[in-house]
DNA sequence: CGGCCCCTGACG
DNA sequence: CGTCAGGGGCCG
């Protein structure tokens, strides 16, 4: 489920409880979640190993050692990243523990195992996680309505496609996609190549500010966090448009429809979003 | 592009 | 039982 604005939490949150910290020993009881080494080898690699922090790019989360060594990981849908007393009881589809030395652990679950780890040695490059592909984030002084008109422009794919293309722009998924577009009034379906300049003036506006927003919504304790299991968004009470359709649009009351759009479910107003 | 795949669980 | 889920890769 975790877009940007989760992925960032859960850096902010897990980060100062990690730093510092030694892996003692990683246990794989779902070895095909590591996806890059072997998990023999990611494990024997890292024990040892002394945490220097944590970093983000687009929806992956980076654990960086001091070697420069890097785990990788892709939340996907249903990960969960969690750093939790050892005696603390774990959750039911934990694939991957890190074991710290000061009686914590990192650990990785995942209901749907779609999560994914890998493993870049200080020095390789990345050739295996995708990471490498993404576009810009949101937040570079490259975001303008220039670099989107011209890297979106000329597609007759949907707008909507266009803003999920991790490609293009790094870490917009489903429902930030429909509130980035319902506050800058464009419908989810048009093609990219009709969107005016104003438009894309909105959309550089609106892409930073929405997810800013909802970061600073999602602010949580690690106590919160870690009994809440990484699952209270507290941004959904601030949605507008996802998982309100039907009900009348904030703005002018028109009800919120839902196409499926690209094949994801889209949610809008069809009045405000032209 | 659409469609299917990877998986489990919640909900109607 | 079928459908859907805040992701992404691959395939024709």
């Amino acid at each position: 489920m975790p877009e940007l604005p989760e992925v960032e939490t859960i850096k902010r949150v897990l980060e100062p409880q990690l730093r510092g910290c030694m892996i003692q020993s990683v246990k794989v009881p779902r070895p095909e979640v590591i996806a890059h080494p072997d998990a023999a080898d990611f494990c024997a690699a890292l024990a040892g190993q002394k945490i220097r922090g944590m970093d983000r790019r687009g929806k992956f989360l980076q654990i960086i050692m001091e070697s420069g060594d890097t785990v990788i990981l892709h939340l996907r849908m249903t990960g969960c990243l969690l750093a939790a007393p050892k005696d603390h009881p774990a959750e039911k589809h934990t694939h991957v523990v890190f074991c710290l030395d000061n009686d914590v652990e990192v650990r990785f679950s995942d209901t749907r195992r779609f999560g994914r780890l890998w493993l870049q040695h200080a020095g390789e490059a990345d050739t295996f996680s995708g990471r490498e592909l993404l576009g810009p984030e949101p937040f570079d002084e490259g975001m303008t309505a220039e670099y989107l008109q011209s890297a979106l422009g000329k597609s007759r794919r949907t707008i909507k496609a266009c803003l999920l293309d991790q490609k293009k722009i790094a870490g917009i998924g489903n429902i930030y996609s429909d509130e980035i577009l319902f506050s800058a009034k464009i419908r989810p379906d048009r093609e990219a190549c009709s969107l005016k300049k104003k438009e894309w003036e909105r959309l550089a506006e609106t892409i930073p500010a929405s997810l800013s927003f909802f970061i600073e919504k999602n602010r949580i304790t690690p106590a919160a966090y870690l009994k809440s299991k990484g699952q209270d968004y507290r941004n959904t009470p601030f949605l507008k448009v996802y998982g309100h359709e039907g009900e009348p649009c904030p703005t002018c009351g028109t009800p919120l429809r839902k196409n499926v759009i690209g094949g994801r479910s889209s949610v809008f107003c069809p009045k405000c979003q032209k």
